[in-house]
DNA sequence: ATCTTAAGCAACCTCCAGGTTGCATATTAG
DNA sequence: CTAATATGCAACCTGGAGGTTGCTTAAGAT
């Protein structure tokens, strides 16, 4: 396991984007589907779908795996988890300030 | 109340940069910092900062309310909660596949 | 009244994200 | 074997993101 970089603004990054986030949506399913598959009912081009996928899966979000002529793609949870951590740790610090505020007042 | 957009895009995507995720992680901690302060320790400009600042503002993950010659940022948490929603259903979805997929085998 | 500090505005630059088209290659179907 | 399907690869286009510089205006400090 190498040191895993600190830095989520790119699992967000990915995720900025309304298109990457219908495939994540449709593939959270458990199913996994093909590129062409993916394109279907898409408004863009296969290869405009599969640039998103590229991006999905160089944050680790998403993983392909060859199937004959095909290449299926499936969800990974692992960096979404991830920067839910990162989201809970920025909560938290965020309603420590607050019941600081709160006591702060209070006496 | 305004209908809340169903779209979560445009706040992964400015939580998509380094800058603007140290703002948002200097930010959280309650405190409200004036533009030239925040710009303090960065390699940028100040006016790179600003921009960075307006596009966690137009998200709604920061608010500015000028006091005297400065205009001094917080926090807003409302937007982080919304993604961690989204995020929850996501993992929601994969985690019922898992067990739909599990109870399959076991049959 | 003047100097200094905080911010806003605008023009400009560079680079890459998001799309497209066209062509090549690998598999599966008939 | 041949046709059709699923991808891959590469070149190309365009707009906007992320930065910078320069100048102006507003508000404190002396």
């Amino acid at each position: 396991m190498v040191a895993k970089r600190r830095t989520r603004a790119p699992v967000f990054a990915a995720l900025g984007d309304e298109t990457r986030l219908s495939l994540v949506a449709k593939l959270c399913g458990g199913q996994r589907y093909s590129i062409s598959q993916l394109t279907q009912g898409s408004k863009l081009t296969r290869q405009a779908i599969t640039k998103h996928l590229r991006v999905l899966e160089s944050v680790g979000i998403v993983r392909s795996v060859r199937k004959g002529r095909e290449s299926r793609f499936e969800f990974v949870p692992q960096p979404i988890e991830g920067i839910k951590e990162y989201l809970d740790s920025v909560s938290e610090q965020w309603d420590q300030a607050l019941s600081r505020l709160k006591s702060f007042v209070e006496e």
